[in-house]
RNA sequence: CGGGGUGUAGCGCAGUCCGGUUAGCGCACCUGCUUUGGGAGCAGGGGGUCGCAAGUUCGAAUCUUGCCUCCCCGACCA
């Protein structure tokens, strides 16, 4: 309930500045496990929004929800040689399944007795589980095409730990979608990259560039990956999606074959996608300020919260009255509206904790309006405050709403511009990461040595190949040697 | 996993070097009154296995050893 003020500033520090908004926010906390986080209420209202309109927009596109285990057999890991190459070094293995009191009376102990035939792995994604199971439901390309999502939590062990940017336990969504031709699952990948794409832009207001990741880069076991880089206000880059085209690894791993029209035999191909709660982390380093998060509109658990500015319990009951109707038609237009009654906190403090959770819109009612009909409307996004006449009042802010949705965006836009940097030599482009931060298009010798020479000198990765990247004629910005187009370099999370 | 820091009330901290009254401060919490258009004021009150474990000692928040947490910096990653 308490909270103080928010006293690091972006420009100060600006990890800091994110711990703090998490928390201030009440959006995380971490949890008594190491790397784990508690997702508190508000934060999990944000992501069960995000999850709603994302799961529409799977089914728009013809994809069913399924379930599939949380522990994979170690032998199924393994099957496909770079998929296990990509993700041994962070599993969480399950080798007992059974405790019993020690000896000593000391407490509880694993059992030795009741060791695994074979270890689990706790999933760190599901291609392998899911494969194995589509072998049995796939026989003939009649089965074909599957289009599966699961909503989910997978564990990664990883070494360094930051509130929803990268946890050991995060929560997910994988779809997985097996074809009878390579096109189809091209299509299948391209289209959920979409997907992501517009998800980010028009529900996020996160602008991202769709771009392709170079082989380095890829997703252990994909032929090839896709994504969606954004770029958050620090200059620093952050994936916020990836679509994978499976090729027909997972298929030749499992023996997944179906028998075509023509009475052949072959390979199936399948396609990977996810997003996870990661996204909240993109959103707060997008859009949230000084005083706290900020929140598109389209996201926001509650998008306009109604503070009643009253003396005694007389002027509170008259003001909730007056907005009675006002409530019910904000209902009407879909508003999630809040009023804040609650009469143990003042206004000023109201206020505050509201900005803190970025709610879009802020309205103040008191006495003096009640007088004028009139109500003052605040906006989070840019601060502004005016005072309105009380008539009509929701049509206003079904418009602000919109307003503020693409405000946000928009700024976030022309923030990414400004911070994308076109650059033809080696000596520019490290003042320019050092200096500047951002994007840096600059042209690249298309080899993964000179990738990781660059990473070395300077930490920068390339983050994607841009998917709208004019041909162009060049020379890399390391060897000389020549390239054909722009790729996009950055500092990332 | 390596280097550095840290752990004392819900949160933020002092006390630790140099062992010794009843472990303290601010915020938050509870009660009452006054307040309420930008984080209220006064008065009273409650809350602690001092990260965990073992050891040294007449006596440990303080000294020793081991373990753990979190934070920062590196290597790894969505």
């Amino acid at each position: 309930m308490s909270q103080q003020l928010a006293v690091t500033k972006r420009a100060d520090d600006y990890s800091a500045w994110y711990n703090e908004i998490v928390k201030k926010a009440e959006l995380a906390e971490n949890s008594a496990v190491r790397g784990c986080m508690v997702i508190k209420p508000y934060g999990f209202a944000i992501w069960e929004r995000m999850q709603r309109i994302l799961d529409d927009m799977f089914k728009e596109t013809g994809h069913v929800n399924a379930s599939f285990p949380l522990f994979i057999p170690k032998s199924f890991l393994t099957k496909e040689a770079a998929h296990i190459e990509g993700f041994a070094k962070e599993c969480a293995v399950v080798t007992h399944y059974r405790l019993k009191n020690a000896p000593d009376g000391s407490g509880v102990i694993v059992d030795p007795e009741a060791k695994l035939e074979e270890e689990l792995i706790v999933r760190p994604t599901s291609e392998t589980v899911i494969w194995s199971t589509y072998k049995n439901w796939i026989q003939s390309y009649r089965d074909l095409p599957i289009l599966i999502n699961q909503w989910a939590n997978v564990v990664r062990w990883e070494m360094r730990t930051r509130l929803f940017l990268r946890t050991a336990e995060f929560h997910w969504q994988e779809g997985h979608t097996a074809h009878a031709t390579a096109q189809e699952a091209v299509e299948e990948t391209l289209r959920m990259l979409e997907v992501y794409a517009d998800f980010a832009e028009n529900t996020m207001a996160i602008p991202v560039i769709k771009g392709k990741k170079t082989d380095n880069e890829r997703f252990a076991g994909a032929v090839d990956t896709y994504c969606i880089e954004a770029l958050m206000q620090d200059g620093k880059a952050l994936q916020a999606g990836t679509s994978h085209f499976l090729g027909q690894n997972f298929a030749r791993a499992f023996d997944v074959k179906f028998a075509t029209k023509e009475g052949g035999l072959e390979l199936v191909w399948g396609t990977s996608w996810g997003v996870s709660t990661r996204l909240i982390g993109a959103l707060i380093m997008t859009h949230s300020d000084d005083e706290g998060l900020v929140l598109p509109p389209r996201l926001a658990p509650t998008q306009v919260v109604i503070v009643p500015i009253h003396k005694g319990e007389a002027d509170l009951e008259s003001i909730a009255e007056a907005i009675k109707p006002l409530l019910a038609e904000f209902k009407k237009m879909g508003i999630r509206v809040l009023f804040d009654k609650r009469d143990t906190l003042r206004p000023g403090f109201k206020f505050a904790e509201w900005e803190q959770k970025g709610v879009p819109i802020r309205l103040a009612i008191g006495a003096r309006d009640l007088q004028n009909q009139t109500v003052e409307v605040a906006r989070r996004d840019n601060k502004t405050k005016e005072t309105k006449p009380f008539q009509n009042i929701a049509t206003y802010i079904q418009v602000l709403l919109e307003e503020i949705q693409s405000n946000l965006f928009e700024r976030a836009r022309l923030f990414r511009e400004g911070k994308t940097t076109r650059v033809e030599n080696f000596e520019d482009f490290q003042k320019i990461l050092n200096e500047k931060g951002g994007f840096i298009a600059a042209h690249w010798d298309g080899t993964t040595e000179t990738e990781e020479r660059i990473k070395e000198l300077t930490k920068a990765t390339i983050r994607c190949i841009p998917l709208d990247a004019q041909a162009e004629s060049g020379q890399c910005i390391l060897t000389g040697k020549p390239s054909q187009k722009r790729v996009l370099f950055a500092r990332a999370y």
